[in-house]
DNA sequence: TGAGATAATGTTACCGGTAACATTAAATGA
DNA sequence: TCATTTAATGTTACCGGTAACATTATCTCA
């Protein structure tokens, strides 16, 4: 049954004291007379008794939280990209006894609960993944002058934020002359759609390396960041008859689209097509065929992550603007 | 820069007024002057201000918000599973001005944050996804008297819980009935380790087709709910040396491990070995092989739970203590 | 033995809002 | 014109905790 939950007070009366000796028992046990402290202990435990939280926060407490800001937009809900990375940062946070909460950014609704919570100190700090959700809200974590950091993208210096991102520009360049070295002359980019610096950076790479090896013709298309993008615009590419012996793409999710769509087309991975994606999903080595991709190393970022924010937390300022973390080409099947 | 945000009475000294004059400009604009109300709003759109949600819950007020249980135990964090069933629930809950948070139940450092938000009413109802998650969370639930939905799990009539659920064993029956059909007479099962109904109703449901068709043999194997769980289970099955001509999966997850193993023993699926999961995972469409699935409608489950915790918290009671969706055989490649 | 330290608890005020009731001034009406 | 609504705002108390300070009673030790 819903017994409803004792207040301090109650158990003050109960016990024939103030209700200040109870808050001590909670919060400075040591300075209550031992006898007292057991008696309203054992009160506490028969009555069910719980500190409001509310109350305690409201009263200048800190909560010993922190808010993951995810959002969704693909059908994984939290897309599996953050899967290590979170599992790596909740794990910190808990050893460093903070416990955590996620906020899944749909829609207006959950900005307006996130901007409660940042007001009204429920949140000692926030893991911000993806890097810019939007500016709105970029603005209104500045105003909350609440301790943040990026994950996932580059913050520019003007952000004032702490990021840790991995280095797109290297890693598409790896994967880019790798596929030159395995005689790739025609090898085509999927990005996805967006105005994020690992957009810009990752194709930037694609061009420069092009380049750098005189190979005049870029087979670029765009498309959604996911599996069904990855179809259609690998369905695109085989349809226009344009020749190519690769595609790089921007993501892993896009990769295994690609790879679909050439099995459906009877194109053989990777004698006929080469296929190398982008993030290191742990996932993507059982997909048949296993998927060759720069791996970003997810568990480390997410433990930077973590760290660095309990850091801002702890008072002390991080010297440096954020981390680029380097990336590895794992290959396997695909390529 | 963090401009501290101002209470209500800061407001009220600037504008001349008392509190409680702020206080209605939020809650009941209607009773107050015009005049007074135009320079209060102006005034809190100057400074910046924004109603403390810890003050607002302590005096009274509703949160406006459901808490969705999780507990990641794969890569995903937030299973696969959950997609569309979570975004279903959010964008109902969205349409009815209920925002959203997750709480991701990895520890006990989570449980307590949990705890503390449910008995701070800082939340209005609850969804818990995959049915028990643990017998003293469930317990604390009651105690808490928080209204309450469970999705995933059949819950068993002493729960009082209203759980949403789908038909395991009529899913399975008709999975299992369709390798027979199809000529299959030594089939496999690969259940997950647990103890939830899903997992009796299946292995029943499996058995049982089994000896309605007079097939005395059953193959068994347990293992982890995971794409590796199914890659060893799979290995194990194929060492063994037992004549298998299909395997039934648990879930989708293992169904891709299987195929995985499958594969690299250059089996060929599905004219060697047909095989079907369980869950119907929207990527597993573009698996190669396309995956075989027992679906389970996901956006229906995740709409119902809204809709019916929301008349909970609305005081209607529910008739059923829960329904069991119907589920299908979506054929692709894999069997 | 009495002043001062110490231990244990109580009192007050406050965190930032809210509802309920009280007050004031202007508007209404017989 | 004076009692009576009505509109607008103020006052008080409370939600359930907290820290800071005040008050006791007991203990030390010169």
């Amino acid at each position: 049954m819903s017994t409803k939950n004792p207040t301090l007070e109650e158990i003050a009366l109960k016990a024939g004291v103030s209700k200040m000796t109870v808050s001590r028992v909670i919060n400075h046990p040591e300075s209550v007379n031992p006898e007292t402290l057991g008696k309203i202990l054992n009160l506490m435990e028969e009555m069910n008794f719980q500190p409001k939280f509310v109350a305690r926060i409201l009263a200048g407490s800190k909560p010993k939280t922190i808010g993951f800001v995810v959002h969704s937009n693909t059908d994984f809900i939290i897309a599996p990209f953050y899967g290590e990375c979170v599992r790596a940062a909740t794990e910190w946070l808990a050893s460093q006894n903070y416990r955590h909460v996620l906020f899944n950014l749909i829609d207006s609704q959950s900005k307006s609960l996130f901007t409660d919570y940042t007001t009204s100190s429920l949140l000692d700090g926030l893991i911000v993944f993806e890097g810019f959700v939007d500016d709105d809200l970029i603005s209104a974590l500045k105003k909350s002058g609440i301790p943040t950091v990026l994950v996932g993208e580059q913050a520019p210096a003007t952000a004032e934020y702490f990021s840790i991102s991995s280095d797109n520009y290297g890693g598409a360049q790896v994967a880019v002359e790798y596929l030159i070295s395995k005689g790739c002359r025609r090898i085509a980019y999927i990005t996805g759609k967006g105005e994020k610096p690992s957009y810009f950076q990752r194709k930037k790479a694609y061009s420069d390396v092009l380049k750098a090896n005189s190979i005049e013709c870029e087979i670029v298309y765009e498309t959604e960041n996911s599996i069904e993008g990855g179809i259609r615009a690998a369905n695109s590419l085989i349809d226009s008859n344009t020749g190519f012996d690769s595609i790089f793409c921007f993501s892993d999710l896009i990769a295994l689209g690609v790879l679909k769509s050439l099995d459906e087309a009877d194109m053989k991975i990777p004698d006929d097509v080469r296929v190398i994606g982008f993030d290191g999903l742990k996932f993507t080595k059982s997909f048949i065929p296993s998927l060759t991709t720069v791996s970003q190393n997810m568990k480390l970022m997410g433990q930077l992550a973590a760290t660095s924010l309990l850091k801002i937390i702890g008072g002390k300022s991080l010297t440096k603007s954020g981390v680029v973390l380097p990336t590895s080409l794992t290959i396997r099947d695909s390529a």
